[in-house]
DNA sequence: TGTACATCAGTGAACGCGCGTTCACTGATGTAC
DNA sequence: TGTACATCAGTGAACGCGCGTTCACTGATGTAC
């Protein structure tokens, strides 16, 4: 089911210049028509339209819109997953918790339509196993990069607690940036989203040491 | 757009016991459908065919799928508003806060079918303002709830210091409870995901002086 | 309580559109000489 | 570097199905007497 990077014709034919290009263009234009619809409310047809093509382009690089969606959500997730890992080993070898969690949050919540589709994904992923295993893989991942770089800054800062081991730790991450996406997917300030889980997380990862910086807004 | 409940044929016409069994059988059946596919991947033939009624059937009591899924919505969502309000007020007047999170968590992840349901209409009130404030507002009186506790309880527990209000720290158990979903949304594990949002509660409303209880699986 | 009548609620056939899918064709791309 | 040829990639028309929507009809429900 995943693997072969999509409807590639018998074995390992070179993608011609052109082609590559019209992938590329699909896809761009597919995350736009996603982002504004929802993936479920959008035909192939929308796509394409949107993209410049005929629907044959899109029966020559996809067999179906999942399929499409999947590769869309697999490029932009391995692209997230790259800047999380520059964002926390920026700053070089002195392991400063708040300013990591002011990178990786900036990382995190910058573009609403990306947030859409992940969650589009996430509902998609919800019902089917093989999807569903795809994606808790790259939490995993997350959650690993996210061990890590705490297991290194525990001894130089004061860490949590409350959450017992760097992966608990790590869990909690996660679990606060997903339930901030929430509000921001409502609410659209990404601004307040990335102040609110800068707070939410300086809760989480200190031991109560911070200053409480009151919070506002509904 | 929203206000009647429904579609009613001009002014007060009485609703016959036929009407409202119909009624009831069609988004009991959608409800189950929507689980099972995600709204957007649903006909209205396959709902009506679940409940066991004609398409002239969905007609005469919906306009569209919107309005039966706005419904559904407000109808569950109305029941499980009641549920957490009772959870935070049982226990009597000692106000215990691991307790009263015990219980508040159980009716929370009672119900994946239900967290699926609620994530489609998130990401259908994501792209539409309209339902976004209708949605906004459900979890503005879910936090107002939780904060109007939180208020009661401080003085006789301790309680958060990093969280500076009690909105806050509302805003905080909410933000745990969409992240939790999510994670539940994906393994299905739902001792899991309670024992988790246990943890995660007591990290964000305590101040450090509960045990670690570690925190296993992936 | 029973009967007659009026209105209501759901039936199921019919219509038509949107769109998924296919395919013969043509211009684009790349390769060999 | 230019020319000829082979293959590839995308075109756009055509087909047909699924399903949204409508509607004349009929059995169900409720009311008046």
């Amino acid at each position: 089911m995943a693997g072969d990077g999509g409807t590639g014709r018998g074995g390992a034919g070179r993608v011609t210049r052109r082609r590559a290009r019209t992938r590329a263009d699909l896809l761009r234009a597919a995350f736009a028509v996603f982002a504004a619809k929802g993936f479920g409310h959008v035909s192939i047809e929308e796509v394409c339209e949107a993209a410049g093509y005929s629907r044959g382009a899109f029966y020559s690089n996809f067999a179906t819109l999942d399929e499409l969606f999947f590769a869309l959500y697999a490029e932009r997730a391995a692209l997230i997953a790259e800047q999380v890992s520059a964002a926390l080993a920026g700053g070089g070898p002195d392991l400063d918790v708040p300013a990591t969690v002011d990178r990786v949050t900036g990382v995190l919540l910058l573009d609403r339509d990306w947030l859409l589709v992940k969650t589009d994904f996430l509902v998609r992923a919800a019902r089917d196993p093989d999807v569903s295993r795809t994606l808790l893989e790259h939490r995993a991942g997350l959650r690993r990069a996210l061990a890590d770089h705490l297991g290194r800054a525990r001894g130089h800062t004061e860490l949590p607690a409350v959450l017992g081991t760097v992966e608990s730790a790590a869990h909690a991450v996660v679990a606060a940036y997903d339930g901030v996406t929430v509000q921001l997917m409502l609410d659209g300030d990404v601004e307040h989203a990335r102040a609110w889980l800068k707070q939410l997380l300086t809760a989480l990862l200190t031991d109560g040491s911070a200053e409480p910086a009151a919070h506002r807004r509904g």
